[in-house]
DNA sequence: AACCATATTTCAAACGTTTGAAATAATTGC
DNA sequence: GCAATTATTTCAAACGTTTGAAATATGGTT
């Protein structure tokens, strides 16, 4: 069964006694081809199962028609959902998708990375790692001619580079905005790790909907945690520490600290558990089956986040748009009331 | 900042006034190569950023160093989590993965099958689609030489093909088996789509433990359903439908789909709601949000499923061990209590 | 039969590597 | 000093494609 000989142009050329170049624009459907020529090419590259060999295509034309992805982590359905948008449209152009897990290890990510740079990706779409700090590993794919879209996770210093991000500002607002219009007044947030850069801009939709609705602010109801659950019940013991200034609303960074928080003043009886409301980013397709769920979700559109990235990343491959006309594009977020 | 010239042996070479083949060898470190001249080789290399090109070398060695994986989705956090095993044990030993989704379209699996093909993988991972009953597209890997393991998703009839799979049977007889040692004798079974050849491995897993223990089984306590939810509502309320025969336990196919199923049970007030024990395949981590959780889950193990799949694809790549000589390796589950 | 125009095919170089064989340089022994 | 070793470098072909230029074939006019 197994064939020992590979079905090359040559080898086919070779069968059908004629040149390589005739069989290669056969197959490629050149006009100067004979009609008859071209059905016999392609009859016997069908029969005989030929499949071009991308790698000798690559060296010759320069380009790869691969797309580079490098991420934390698949585990996240943040990542997973907007790799649904990138694969789809890149697919739809003819593109191939490499995706690679940066594990939120520097290290990896340069291996990673560097990995890519010798597939010779034709661009990249990248979510930095939480301790990215330098990027000479993502830099040199610039200096190589090669775009890079920061998605996400990006140098929030760096104006120099192509950004799309979730519009993390304006559904921060819109959720406590919502909360205000319901009545809140003590409405506390609970961030995520402060080496996220888009933490802050989260942050600055709750302080600019607090203000623009004239509810006071109070540092007491903030506090900060990653993503680990012990963490994540020290911060909420503090906010919900002072008997003087409780709050009747959450607005948590991410969905599974929401629900450890939910999980935590559930346990801890507090007296007035039913009545504080409370809001997440994600939506999570498992709220539906929590009993105390979260009365809405920042649902961050990753899908949208992809695709605005691969469309921005294929301008920039087709040079519709300058290398060094440095893009940054918002996509919304959307609140979703459960 | 962005240079025109690549970077390429021929540049280095002309660069260092001495041969293309001296760099190379240099560069990889051959041992007739002069120490100086090594030295002198690998640190232009690294001041002018080389980096080989990936498609020529495989043009060169007639191998990618790279695995492909295809599989239904990432959203499933059973193959993100094999993927995690894969990844890890692929890189260690110098080899890359693709991943494609197949998105258990057929049409769209055959595509990925043809451009991995094109890249000249060295091997491929495979969860089949739900609907894969022809496989052409797939054998001709093996037809080219190019070893394929099936995992977790295979063709069920197909003996001539290696597989790596869950021990599902096992999951199924020693949950079923854990709910009989807390008493029970109604024992219902959710299963999941019968186009998923491992349904009817479960399904004998549960049929063996009732069978051993000399429990009755009874027709009426098995019902199937697809991931749909109305599918799952409608099977759960065959199930407990008749009020002489009412299941106390359930044991199901799925996580998500046992959520649906406890929701269901809840919002329709069934009398001994409190009273029923569950278990379900996956072991989610949000098990620990619910107000009713299952009492125990089948922990599958991806990531070891996607190891085991990885190191024989490396041994089959080796040649460690025949094309031909088809291998079954059987990954047990483990009961996880809650 | 010679010429021209057009249709079709082939040539040959290139893409960036690797590697065995051949060539050259350096070192040693006498 | 000169041959014989040994160390080091270079040559040249190959991997499988693509493609502009050159070559050849075909057909139509006169």
């Amino acid at each position: 069964m197994t064939n020992n000989t590979p079905v090359t142009l040559k080898f086919l050329a070779e069968k059908l006694k004629m040149s390589v170049s005739t069989v290669s624009k056969a197959l490629n459907n050149y006009p100067t081809i004979n009609e008859y020529t071209k059905k016999r090419v392609q009859e016997m590259a069908r029969d005989l199962h030929f499949t071009p060999n991308k790698s000798a295509i690559n060296l010759k034309e320069k380009k790869s028609r691969i797309i580079g992805i490098i991420l934390p982590n698949l585990l996240d359905h943040f990542f997973t959902r907007s790799i649904y948008g990138v694969e789809q449209f890149a697919t739809k152009n003819g593109y191939n998708v490499i995706i690679s897990q940066s594990h939120d290890d520097l290290q990896k990510e340069i291996q990673s990375a560097n990995m890519l740079l010798r597939s010779r990706v034709d661009g990249l779409i990248v979510a930095i790692s939480k301790n990215t700090q330098d990027f000479a590993h993502l830099d040199q794919f610039e200096n190589m001619g090669t775009p890079v879209v920061y998605y996400t996770r990006n140098p929030s210093f760096n104006l120099n580079c192509h950004k799309v991000l979730g519009n993390t500002f304006q559904g921060c607002y819109q959720a406590t905005k919502f909360l205000i219009d319901r009545g809140h007044k003590k409405i506390a947030y609970l961030g995520g790790p402060k080496m996220i850069n888009f933490t802050h801009d989260r942050f600055n939709g709750y302080i600019n909907a607090l203000k623009d609705n004239n509810v006071p602010f109070s540092a007491e109801l903030v506090a900060y945690t990653d993503f680990d659950q012990e963490n994540t019940v020290s911060a909420i013991k503090n906010l919900f520490a002072n008997p003087e200034n409780m709050p009747t609303a959450l607005v948590a960074f991410k969905e599974p600290i929401l629900f450890d928080a939910i999980k935590y003043l559930r346990s801890s009886n507090h007296p007035n558990f039913e009545e504080i409301e409370c809001i997440g980013f994600g939506n999570t397709s498992f709220i539906s089956y929590l009993d105390s769920p979260p009365i809405a979700s920042v649902e961050e559109n990753p899908e949208s986040v992809g695709e605005n990235a691969i469309k921005l990343l294929l301008q920039l491959i087709n040079k519709e748009i300058g290398i060094q006309d440095y893009q940054k594009v918002m996509v919304d977020c959307k609140l979703v009331i459960h």
